[in-house]
RNA sequence: GCCGAUGUAGCUCAGUUGGCCAGAGCAGCUGAUUUGUAAUCAGCGGGUCGUGGGUUCGAAUCCCUCCAUCGGCUCCA
């Protein structure tokens, strides 16, 4: 007999050689119905694999990750099985579990799938999954496996087992199709009870852009046809969100062929909307003693040639721009850090001076790659919210918790409860990939975790996410809907100040060298902005809407006295306007309604005598009639409200 | 940049296998209406069918080039 622990520390004896399935069996129908795959000793591992000895064990279920996981690379074998029996002689590069769902890479020859064809896979998958085709595990030696991928023809799965350590390969059946597998997998297909194929897209073989490319096949799964359903209300949700539709929309930025792509264009609107999220910034930052400078949109190719940036990133660049004078070149600022680095420099620095914080919203200009273009998150030319903050070494932990604060105040004043940070790190394997010593990444490094945990951030590690000059911070956000976006960044580089010969005066009269901080909460005001509309669907806080108040008189009579209010609330500095079109009330509230207007005024006859406005906030919520006094002053308490964020 | 899809009026979309002058709703303009909390009525104007080329008696429709957009890949200082 053999104890099996479990997690809410119960224990409970059974022969060895029993399986996580049978537990399951053992403490309840429904648990074995439910359950997914099995957690022992912390390793992941089917239901079927017979345990010999004590063992903590967890039975996962679709809730969680684990389970999911399980699930959707289960489906992605039996996506794959339809593919096979659909179209015979499809070879297959690798079909894991993602976030949401999974894919297959598949090579077809000199067949095509289109969008077309994906009802009939899905048709073909749930056929399958209805068999109640088991997964059947199989370890086989190097030298089978890859005789059997030989005869198959498949030089995928050959390449991907020339990798392999003989004696650790495993194969996994179901009904007709088995495939080079680590697993685990469902006990069988039955669970897959939902399909839905939700794309096709191109992919490189082994995400290589010299190889082959291969056809990913994407698809979600669900164990119940209601979870499939919600899933989709959500997509459709996500595309009302979608910033570019209401960017449009809500009149906020556009694109124009003929200015180019990936240059977006602020509308009236969206200025306003920027210029607010500017000013709320720069109040912060004053609070901090950040200090205001403005630097030109190109420089000297020297200049770039000095950071580095150039010899790294100068091919994939603007071109550089030429003058009537023979061999001067200058770029499109692509960061802004080398010119504060030289404002550094514009006198000699003492260690009473620092930290010094020199922040500005700098537009830069960068060659995106056309395929990489999308909407305002990802641009060619974009303001960031920078600043860089030179401090000495016994400073550097200190400046990099207030700069995670002023990160977290954004948050908190805008809504995004959710969120994590990713300390990214160098790629342990590949340190030539970086410039600047090991002991100063190793410093860098440290301090960025120390920080982090001081300010009690749930963090992830990313090995070989850091950028080529030193370690960073990323913060990621959760929307309302649940989709993850990356924000604002905050990294130490000791490389800067080095290519720059930065120097401050110690107490000792002797020069040391001062470290940068690069930082931007926002990370550019076009991406901020992009999620802050996904987001909030377009229903933005007050003191953010460039439109607060619309005053609708109810007919021309009232024209009059609807501008006098409107100048009330204007000199109040409340962004009102009247909205006196010669259309029927309902349509006008409408209207504005689908401009997500804040507040509407309805002025009529009562409210002319009574020097007073009908309220109605967005959304339809009636507030009555008050005096203008009062709904201005309910306008500051709001704005002050969503401001204070205590 | 690569793979795939798409591109018809300011917006959202129709336009059968190529065939008279390319359509609708919304928006716009004009007029009527003077409106009380999510679409008043009528009339009018508006398109080189993304661009350039080709096939054809004839092209929005078929073929090629380029441009842009979308979904991915790669990339993201």
């Amino acid at each position: 007999m053999i104890n099996i622990t479990f997690p809410d520390g119960s224990v409970r004896q059974y022969e060895k050689g029993i399986t996580a399935i049978e537990i399951a069996r053992d403490l309840s129908p429904r648990l074995a119905a439910e359950v997914l795959v099995s957690q022992v000793n912390g390793h992941v591992y089917d239901l079927q694999k017979p345990i010999e000895e004590d063992a903590s064990v967890r039975l996962l279920k679709w809730d969680d990750e684990e389970g999911k996981k399980t699930f959707w690379h289960s489906s992605s074998h039996l996506m794959a099985e339809a593919l096979e029996a659909l179209y015979p002689g499809v070879k297959f590069g690798i079909g894991p579990a993602i976030e949401t769902g999974f894919y297959y890479d598949v090579d077809l020859g000199d067949k095509t799938i289109t969008e077309a064809d994906l009802k009939k896979i899905e048709e073909k998958m749930l056929e399958l999954a209805r068999q109640k085709e088991h997964f059947v595990r199989q370890e086989v030696s190097k030298a089978q496996a890859m005789e059997t991928y030989k005869e198959k023809g498949d030089e995928y799965k050959c390449e991907l087992i020339g990798d392999l350590e003989d004696g650790t390969i495993t194969f996994y059946t179901n009904g007709n199709f088995t495939d080079l597998c680590r697993g685990p997998h469902l006990v069988d297909t039955s669970l897959i009870k939902a399909v839905k194929l939700t794309s096709i897209a191109g992919a490189y073989w082994r995400g290589d852009e010299h190889n082959k490319m291969l056809t990913r096949i994407y698809g979600v799964t669900f164990p119940q046809k209601k979870l499939l359903d919600e899933y989709l209300q959500m997509l459709e949700e996500a595309k009302k969100r979608d910033h570019r539709k209401l960017g449009k929309e809500l009149e906020l930025f556009a694109f124009s062929q003929r200015v180019g792509q990936g240059l977006p264009l602020w509308l009236p609107r969206g200025a306003v909307l920027r210029e607010k999220l500017e000013n709320f910034l720069k109040s912060v930052q004053k609070k901090y003693g950040y200090l205001p400078v403005i630097t030109p949109h190109i420089g000297q190719k020297e200049l770039y040639v000095t950071s580095g940036h150039y010899a790294k990133y100068g091919a994939d660049s603007f071109r550089p721009i030429k003058t009537p004078q023979e061999g001067e070149e200058f770029l499109l600022k692509p960061m802004n850090c080398p010119h504060h680095c030289e404002i550094y420099k514009t006198k000699p620095r003492s260690y009473k001076d620092l930290p010094l914080r020199f922040a500005e919203f700098g537009t830069v200009y960068r060659y995106e790659q056309s395929g990489e273009l999308h909407g305002l998150t990802r641009v060619r030319g974009f303001t960031q919210d920078d600043a860089h903050l030179f401090v000495r070494p016994d400073q550097l932990k200190e400046e990099f918790c207030k700069v995670i604060d002023i990160v977290l105040y954004i948050f908190k004043t805008l809504n995004f409860d959710q969120y994590t940070a990713q300390i990214s790190l160098r790629d342990p394997n590949n340190r030539d990939k970086y410039i600047g010593s090991d002991e100063n990444w190793e410093k860098a490094e440290n301090a960025i975790i120390e920080a982090a945990k001081e300010k009690g951030l749930k963090t992830v590690v990313e090995y070989g996410e850091a950028a080529f000059y030193g370690p960073k911070l990323d913060f990621m956000v959760k929307d309302a809907i649940g989709r993850k976006w990356q924000l604002g960044t905050i990294q130490v580089d000791y490389n800067l100040p080095e290519r720059f010969d930065l120097e401050y005066t110690g107490a000792d009269d002797k020069k040391y060298r001062p470290i940068m901080i690069h930082r931007a909460p926002f990370g550019s005001m076009e991406r901020f902005v992009a999620v802050l509309l996904e987001h909030t669907g377009g229903k933005l806080p007050l003191w953010l809407a460039p439109d607060q108040v619309v005053i609708l008189p109810v007919s021309e009579k009232y024209n009059d006295y609807a501008k006098k209010v409107c100048n009330l609330l204007n000199n109040c500095d409340i962004r009102a306007s009247v909205d006196d079109r010669n259309e029927t009330i309902g349509k006008r509230i409408r209207e504005n309604e689908l401009k997500r207007m804040p507040y509407q005024l309805i002025v009529g006859e009562k409210e002319t005598e009574q020097n007073g406005v009908s309220v109605r906030r967005q959304g339809g919520e009636d507030l009555g009639e008050m005096s203008v006094e009062s709904f201005a002053e309910l306008i500051r308490a709001e704005i002050e409200k969503q401001l204070s964020n205590n």
